[in-house]
DNA sequence: TGACAACTACGAAGGTCTTCGTATATAATA
DNA sequence: TATTATATACGAAGACCTTCGTAGTTGTCA
């Protein structure tokens, strides 16, 4: 089963797990220039405060060896949006993936390219299974 | 534009909504006897309060003329279900629905009968967009 | 070395969510 | 009518999330 190793990251989490995806590891300092650069208005310890409670979660890991520590995201961008994604599965859309995809593509305009994608995927799958 | 009418509601708020949007307009006796028999062990008085604060909120509407008000849910599952799925496509798939889309049939199994409804939905809005 | 800059740790405030106990009012019943 | 059952209203507690100020430590540099 194992539901899940860590607990789903909130939306401030989220907000910093998004600059590690993307930068990699990252001391305090970082983080919190790149999200004050994205228009984020929070102060430094703020980020330092919840990037300690995320190193208790599990959610990131500290090395600790130079004076800035620096901090790397555990749970990568996929397991991440996997966990979010079934959490609101359960929740709203009965557990059913199939429901959530079909409400997904009626409600939000696909273009050509991105049905085309979705056709190559479902051939894959049915290659794969039978 | 308009973002949304209402706030997005929350866990136990969406517990009780299912139980409305099940079972149509419902006392709050209805709703804890409904919740209990599902095995949700929760007093009587939570749902009460719970059940009043929606009704601040606007996800329901009560009828007072019975001493026992009645209940209606304002927001359909379909609204409610676009509306968490649009604030999961903000936080952690970038906005793009097409990613959350891929992503969900790549982690979950869709049986043959799934991924012809899903053709013949890709099919449809082919014919109605260009 | 002494002053300053940058870092971590920590406590606490204010908000939301969920829970329930208690008080109070009203209907049903013996 | 007096008692009992059932309603709603309300306050408050405990958990979590986000925010920041302050304190204390450590490195830098004039």
């Amino acid at each position: 089963m194992t539901p899940s190793p860590v607990k789903n990251p909130t939306d401030a989490e989220l907000r910093i797990l998004h600059v590690l995806w993307r930068h990699g590891p990252c001391t305090v300092r970082d983080v919190h220039t790149e999200l004050s650069r994205e228009g984020a208005l929070v102060g430094y310890t703020t980020i330092l405060k919840l990037m300690q409670i995320m190193a208790e979660k599990g959610l990131v890991v500290r090395d600790d060896s130079a004076r800035a520590h620096i901090f790397r995201a555990v749970p990568s961008e996929e397991t991440a949006q996997n966990s979010l994604m079934n959490d609101l599965l359960k929740r709203a859309f009965d557990g059913s993936a199939q429901k959530l995809v079909m409400h997904a593509l009626e409600t939000h305009k696909a273009s050509p390219e991105d049905r085309a994608e979705i056709r190559r995927l479902l051939d894959a799958l049915e290659r794969e299974n039978t």
